[in-house]
DNA sequence: ACAGTTATTAGCTAATATGCTAATAATCGA
DNA sequence: TCGATTATTAGCATATTAGCTAATAACTGT
């Protein structure tokens, strides 16, 4: 079960649809903060939050490479808080498939 | 493919957590607007326009039995729309499973 | 026709979200 | 260390959203 504020984080995430298109770039792989940005058209700074608001939601995370601030998808996050609605709500239509985690005991 | 619009309709109705309990009560069945405002403590105009951003995203729909209104999902739609964009971004763990159509030629 | 029930619409306020520009921070290369 | 590059933070303006109460609409039963 995924706690209620972080779905409730993971849906006002995606509400926005540049937000959905950035995770969308990122599923190809990662990209930088300024790879990210030309995709669009709206400043710098308004895409700076938009990767603040995914990251706060837990969707994607961050990591430095020198200069640059290098983004990528956080796993199974969205997968498995909109998977576990989207069951509540549609399970005939919508099948979760949970990943084999790479941590076996 | 959905349309943009649709898409993004849905998303923003998705984002609050009032409205996406309402779609979670209304898959054991459909209500009154009257049953469904009495499952929250907020008042039943609020809840009137929730349902009205749910029907304008094409997620509910509604009918007149005598004195009440009655609201049911609207069968694919939730799950297609978002079904799309978790196939977009995660298809390894979200499989969309498309109901077969009752209306066949 | 009228009172009662059910629900929506109108009108308002407060909070939140999104865009911008300017300023700041972190790092690289010479 | 200094200028260039990359990105974020601050501060502001505007638009949207969500809640409320009061008013209106649609229907029932007598």
């Amino acid at each position: 079960m995924v706690d209620a504020a972080i779905e409730s984080g993971v849906f006002k995430a995606l509400a926005d649809p540049t937000r959905r298109q950035i995770l969308q770039d990122l599923k190809a792989g990662e990209l930088s903060a300024g790879d990210i940005a030309s995709h669009f058209r709206i400043s710098a700074p308004s895409i700076s939050r938009h990767l603040g608001v995914l990251r706060g939601a837990g969707l994607i995370q961050e990591r430095r490479d020198a200069n640059k601030i290098i983004y990528s998808l956080v796993d199974d996050h969205l997968a498995l808080c909109v998977g576990e609605f989207l069951s509540a709500v549609c399970p005939e239509q919508v099948v979760l498939r949970r990943k084999r985690s790479r941590a076996m005991k």
